[in-house]
DNA sequence: TTAAGTGCAAATATTTTGCAATGAG
DNA sequence: CTCATTGCAAAATATTTGCACTTAA
């Protein structure tokens, strides 16, 4: 999806936004970085790019991205959202280890078919038993990274 | 583990903590509640019992509980944590399915046996392929409730 | 041109900390 | 008795909001 410039650009555009010099350059450090940076992470690298910048416009671009499905936010615990761009390339099924020591955080989407089977038929169990819709899910294992342990 | 007072009490206890007034009603709270309670749901159920109680206390005894790991402390994604008491009792794989607008949180523990084997030999994988030394996995599904959707 | 977007400062919300007073063991 | 524990007030942290100025389309 955000793969390139342009069509990461041309997506938000077509929401109906305005591409503005501040959002140009969130959605670039977003799609660079490809990790999961916090509003101030994404504040302090756009800033290196255009420091004219206010940490409001990081939030507010933020919130926008989240809710046109391009960027999903995620709860570690530590009490900070983290962000990350949505890219097609990326599976749907994603899982995150999260290091309780030092918050590095490791993606993993490598699943076998029979792993995938099975989430896709919790999802529809849990769904029906207690009549959700489901939009999404979060998945991830805490603990420490070969380094902290 | 806490079904019944005494055992949480001195299972509290045998951890060399002192068993205040206000310790012992946020443990009876916890026992009774069973739900995910923010810090401020306990402090307000601590406050009918006990009014002298500062909301200090309330994090300050969360924060031992959930360190001995009799609590579980969970992010949701609205930016305030919930705690749970851990029991023997509950299934040590444990789903939560959280509402996206009413912030209902239901538990789901009612897993087939071959669902436990993925989850099991999934984390096995992790650990290894990462070096990770995991600790516990937080999964939750995120969606619109019947009431909601 | 003009509504959407911006930065700043101030507000909010949640959690943490310093400190003198208190109370469990 | 003595040190862990407490409540209060103040601080710290992350995020949101009001408002006048700016800018993309």
């Amino acid at each position: 999806m955000c793969e390139r410039p342009h069509r990461c650009h041309a997506r938000f555009r077509n929401f109906g936004y305005k591409l503005t010099l501040p959002r140009k350059v969130i959605l670039d450090v977003l799609r660079k970085a490809k990790k999961h940076l916090s509003a101030e992470d994404i504040y302090l690298k756009v800033y290196k790019i255009y420091p004219h910048v206010g940490l409001t416009t990081i939030y507010r671009t933020l919130e926008i991205l989240t809710n046109i499905g391009m960027v999903k936010r995620y709860d570690f615990g530590d009490r900070r959202a983290r962000y990350e761009l949505v890219s097609e390339t990326r599976e749907k099924h994603h899982i995150h280890l999260v290091c309780l020591n030092c918050c590095k955080i490791i993606g993993y989407s490598d699943f076998t078919d029979e792993e995938i089977k099975i989430f896709d038929s919790l999802k529809e169990n849990l769904s029906e038993k207690n009549s959700f819709d489901i939009k999404y899910h979060q998945f991830s294992y805490h603990g420490l990274c070969n380094k902290c342990k």
